[in-house]
DNA sequence: CTGAAAGCGCTTACAG
DNA sequence: CTGAAAGCGCTTACAG
C-alpha cells in the first residue's frame, strides 16, 4: 500500500533533532534526558504513529533467555508428553531470539519429587530468567512461587490455576467447567438411565489432584441441575495394580447390576475401559480425560463414548511464549488465560493432532 | 546449559578459510563457488550443527513480502470476521518482518462478484508477494490459481480445499467428516426417535457452497452407517426472506409432526433457530454450524443443542504465517492442514473465544 | 570464483 | 544530560 517505508528510530531522531541514543533513552525511560526533549520526542513517535522494529531490537540486545520448565515425567504419549512438544515447539521458534529452555522433571505422583526438583532449581547459578510451573502440589507450588518472587522471577502456570499468587500468567483450563461437560456428554451416551460409576484412579501412594477434586465437583453440580435421580457409585482404582483393580470393579458391578454409565476425572480412564473392554460392557457408557493413545484406541473401539481433553501442548507453548515476550520485550500478557475445553468423539478425534494447531515463526 | 555461544555465520567461514560471502553463497546454493569450497564449507557446518540467525537474515534481507486476502465481506460477529482476526493478528506478528497483508473482499453469495475482485487482484502492480483464497467458488477458484501460477506468485488455500491444484497449503475442515460429526449429535441429543428436518439455508440469488454440500453427504452417511431409519424433510430457506421461510416452516411442521430433530448446514443455523425459539418448540433438536453470535445466543438459550465449528481464525493465522515462511525463508509447510473440528454446547463454547488460541511473538 | 565493506534498525558502552 | 561509534548476525552490491 502505502510506498513510505516505516519511520525508523533514526529518523525521529532527526525530526526531533537529537540523537538516536537520546530517542532510546525516552523509548525505554531509561531517564538522564531533558523534560524538554521528552516531551519532544515522544510528540513526534506519537504523531508518525512509531512502532519499534522488534527483530532489529532483538539483534541488538542479546540478552539470553534461559527458561526452565518444571513438570511431570513425560513418556511418549502421556499426558506430559503433549506438554513438552509445545514447549519444544516454542523454543525452536524463539531459538533466533536467544531463547532456551531447560526442562526439570518430577514425579507426577509424589509431592517429595516435586519439592526436591524445585529446590534443585532455586540451587542453579543465576542463570534462570523465567519458569513454567506444573502445578500439580498447591502447598508445594506456593513456597516455589515465594522464593520466585523473591529472586523477582517471572514464572507462568500451567495445568491448574492456582490464585493470588504472583504468576505471570497461567495457561489451563477451568477445571470445574470440565467436570459438566463429562456430566453432560455422559447422560447424552447413556440410552437408558442408571447408575453412573464414579472412578477415582489415583496412584498407590495416593494423591488426588486439585484437577481431579474440581472436576468431580463440577460432575456433581451439572448432575444436581439436571435434577438427575441417578445414583453415583465411588470405587477407587490403583495405577499399576491390575489384581486389585479386577477386584474392585467386578464387585461393584455384581453390587450394583444398575450401572449405565462411568466417568473417571484423569487421563488414565483407560483402566476401567479396558476392563469394559474385556468383559465386552458395551451396554455401560464411558467418560473420561484426555487425548492419550489408550484413550484414543478405546474411544474407537466404543468403549468410551467422549474424551473430554485439554490442550496441554497450547499451555507448553503458550507459557514459553508469554514468558519470553515479557523477558525480551517487556510485554505482559494477560493472567488468566482459559483455554478451550474440548469434546472428543470418535468422529473428530482425529482431527485434534497436534502439529495443526501450531505452525512456526 | 553450554556457555558456548552459537555459531555464526562467521565463525564458519574462519573454520572454513573463506569469507561470509563465500558461506552465504553456499548456504543459499547461489552458485560461483568452488566444489572444493561448497564441499568444505557444507562439512564445517554439519559437524558444527550450524542453524542460521533467522532474525538476523530477516534484518538484513528486508524483502517486502505483501500479502493479498480474498475472503467474504466480514461484518462484526459474523463468520469471516473471524477469520479477518486470525489473519491479522499474524499480520501484526510479522510486521517487523516486513509482512503487510492487504484484504479484497466479495459477496459471499456472488460468483461474479469473486470473479470481478479476482481480476482485480490480478491487475494490481507486481507489489503481490503471495495470496490467501477463500475457496468458495470452485471453478473461480481453479481459474484464479491458473493465472497465479503463472506468476509464479504462492497462494494458500483456506475454508476449504480443492485437490490437485498447485496451492502452497490449505487449512481448514475435512467438511464431510464435519457433516457426520453433526449426525452424530444430532442423535444423541434427540430424546425421542422422530423425523429430521434438513434446512438448506441459502441467498436469495441460490447459491449452495461446496462445504454445506459436503456436509450434507456426511450427514447422510452417518446416518446410513447406524442403520437409522428416520426420515429426511428437505427443505429450502432463505437468508433475508423471513416471510418465505415462516411459511416455508409453518407448513413442514404441519405436514410432518414427527420431527424431533433438525439441522442446518452452514452458519446461517440461527435462522431455524429463531423459529423454534419464537413457538417455543424446546421438543425439536437443533444442531447447526459455527461459532457466531446469534447461534451462540440460541445455543445457551436451549434452542440450539450443539454447534459443530471450525476455527476460522486460524485458518487465517495460518495461512499469512505460512506464506510469510514461505517467502521469507523459503521453508514449504503441508499441504494439506486439517484444522480440529469443535463440538460446542451450552457448557463449553465460551472457552472457544479466539483470544486464548493465538499468542503474539 | 572470491573477499572486503556497507547496511538492515536497534542498543550499548564510552566520552564529554 | 547528550552524541558518535561500534556491534548484534546476516545479505548485498561491488570490485577484482
Amino acid at each position: 500500500m502505502q510506498k513510505n517505508k516505516n519511520i525508523r528510530l533514526t529518523d525521529i531522531a532527526r525530526l526531533a533533532n537529537v540523537s538516536v541514543g537520546t530517542v532510546d533513552r525516552v523509548i525505554h525511560n531509561r531517564g538522564r534526558v531533558s523534560e524538554e526533549n521528552v516531551r519532544r520526542v515522544k510528540e513526534i513517535m506519537k504523531q508518525v504513529n512509531y512502532k519499534p522494529n522488534l527483530i532489529a531490537r532483538s539483534l541488538a540486545v542479546k540478552k539470553p533467555c534461559h527458561l526452565i520448565a518444571l513438570i511431570p515425567e513425560f513418556c511418549t504419549g502421556n499426558y506430559w508428553s503433549a506438554m513438552e512438544y509445545g514447549i519444544r515447539r516454542a523454543e525452536e521458534e524463539l531459538e533466533s531470539f536467544g531463547v532456551k529452555v531447560t526442562i526439570l522433571t518430577f514425579d507426577q505422583y509424589s509431592r517429595t519429587s516435586f519439592e526436591q526438583t524445585a529446590s534443585h532449581l532455586l540451587d542453579m547459578p543465576d542463570t534462570i530468567d523465567g519458569v513454567i510451573v506444573g502445578t500439580l502440589f498447591k502447598e508445594s507450588v506456593i513456597r516455589l512461587s515465594s522464593a520466585l518472587d523473591e529472586r523477582a522471577l517471572p514464572y507462568v502456570y500451567v495445568d491448574s490455576d492456582i490464585e493470588e499468587q504472583g504468576r505471570l500468567a497461567y495457561y489451563g483450563t477451568d477445571s470445574v467447567a470440565g467436570g459438566e461437560i463429562g456430566a453432560r456428554m455422559l447422560l447424552a451416551s447413556m440410552a437408558f438411565k442408571g447408575d453412573i460409576l464414579v472412578a477415582r484412579i489415583q496412584h498407590e501412594k495416593g494423591c488426588l489432584s486439585t484437577q481431579g477434586e474440581k472436576r468431580h465437583s463440577g460432575f456433581r453440580r451439572y448432575l444436581e441441575q439436571q435434577n438427575c435421580d441417578m445414583q453415583l457409585v465411588e470405587i477407587e482404582l490403583w495405577i499399576g495394580d491390575e489384581a486389585h483393580n479386577e477386584q474392585v470393579l467386578d464387585e461393584v458391578f455384581r453390587n450394583y447390576p444398575g450401572i449405565r454409565g462411568a466417568v473417571a476425572f484423569n487421563s488414565s480412564c483407560y483402566i476401567l475401559g479396558e476392563y469394559l473392554e474385556k468383559h465386552h460392557r458395551k451396554d455401560i457408557r464411558l467418560v473420561g480425560y484426555d487425548l492419550i493413545e489408550p484413550n484414543v484406541r478405546l474411544l474407537n473401539e466404543g468403549y468410551v463414548q467422549a474424551l473430554i481433553a485439554q490442550r496441554p501442548e497450547l499451555q507448553g507453548y503458550n507459557g514459553v511464549k508469554a514468558l519470553s515476550r515479557f523477558l525480551l520485550f517487556d510485554e505482559r500478557p494477560p493472567v488468566v488465560n482459559l483455554l478451550p475445553i474440548d469434546i472428543l468423539l470418535k468422529e473428530n478425534y482425529q482431527f485434534y493432532n497436534k502439529v495443526s494447531n501450531l505452525l512456526l515463526i
